[in-house]
DNA sequence: ACCGATCTTGCCTAGTCGGCAAGTTTGCAC
DNA sequence: GTGCAAACTTGCCGACTAGGCAAGATCGGT
């Protein structure tokens, strides 16, 4: 990708990264409730009106880092061929996507996740975050389409999917010790359309 | 249900609505971001302090339609036979509530949903409505599966079943002059896990 | 008719959102 | 290096929102 960047959009991604993270850890201590802006943009170093500049509240900040793996599966579905089947490319880039996340998540990050749980006025950001992208994925996937009603069942395809990623992350978060990508690919087998034929389990990245 | 309420109970539902009906009328003739909370307990003869104990957002008035019919759908499905599989009632409960539905909306109401169609900020809060009554629902089913892992395929299939739904709505939203009843049963067919059966198409209520 | 529960309303405080105008930092061309 | 333009940060500001509290109004049951 854009390997190498200008010390204004590194130190742009770094303040973004350190809001997020202090929204994270300041909601998991003290309630995502309690917690101001103005602690927020003081963990992170900056003015209360620069946190403004980068998210428009903090639920935006808080699940900052879910925006960004739902935009690199994005990206990745893009990338996959167009000969491939869309389900399949939607589950190789759900795959991917599972473990290049395992990687770049701090020991803390399970731990202070687990205690926004089953937050009522939490979770519909969480979902807002999915739908967001669920627009533009429907779009890439209406190319691998053929047939009738190609706009609604790209959109279903779609919706379904995310659906399905969401729940599979959830019970994870919800049930400790459990291996992420076998939740995921049980999730996203358990709806797979029919079309879909049960995937070869060989690992063509 | 229960036909016979106090008149209490009958004026709270009256603002209630009154104030629903006002907050869609207004964020359709003005945009949602341009209309205030005042000017809607403005619309609706009461005080700006009165909405806030109603609703806690203006979008959670304007979506409030789409709870009354979740909780509706909800409602429908504990309703549905034991006996009967997950599915089944999943979708029979879905096209009794589209029936149910269209009988309700009077004539502007399509019109004014479609002119709030695709506002970003705005779709996350329908979104929103759905989630709420999706623990509720896959606890419902929980109790109609049998089989490993019956927590995660619950929630599985009721995502799968909302997001279905909420794919219908809006695609009969955004496509005028279908039967909205149809989408519905063409996007579940759509979705249907492999479990369930083509359903019979008689009319068991 | 009366009383208690509930609802409405106004007042008030803390918090959020975003425009504006300095002041500062960065990128770039010379 | 120097200088300039674009972009970023910050404080100040006003409009709006969320919700606690208490006084008064309304409803339901006896």
């Amino acid at each position: 990708m854009d390997e190498i960047t200008g010390l204004r959009e590194r130190k742009k991604a770094a303040t973004r990264l350190a809001l997020h993270e202090s929204a994270l850890r300041l909601a998991a201590e003290q309630g995502p409730d309690c917690v101001t802006i103005e602690a927020i943009a003081d963990a992170a170093n900056v003015s209360r009106r620069t946190f403004s500049n980068y998210f428009s509240s903090k639920e935006e900040a808080l699940f900052h880092g879910d925006t960004v793996r739902l935009r690199r599966l994005l990206q990745l579905v893009c990338e996959r061929p167009n000969t491939e089947p869309p389900w399949t490319a939607l589950s190789r880039a759900a795959e991917n996507v599972t473990r290049e996340s395992s990687d770049d998540r701090d020991g803390g990050w399970l731990t202070r996740r687990r205690q926004l749980r089953g937050h009522p006025g939490l979770a519909a950001y969480q979902v807002a975050a999915y739908t967001a992208v669920e627009r533009e994925l429907a779009a890439e996937l209406a190319h691998r389409l053929s047939g009738t009603a190609v706009e609604l069942r790209s959109r279903l395809l779609t919706a379904t999917f995310l659906a399905a990623l969401r729940v599979a992350i959830q019970h994870w978060i919800d049930h400790p010790g459990h291996d992420l990508l076998e939740i995921v690919r049980t999730a996203l087998a358990e709806v797979a359309p029919p079309s879909a034929a049960a995937p070869a389990d060989d690992s063509t990245t």
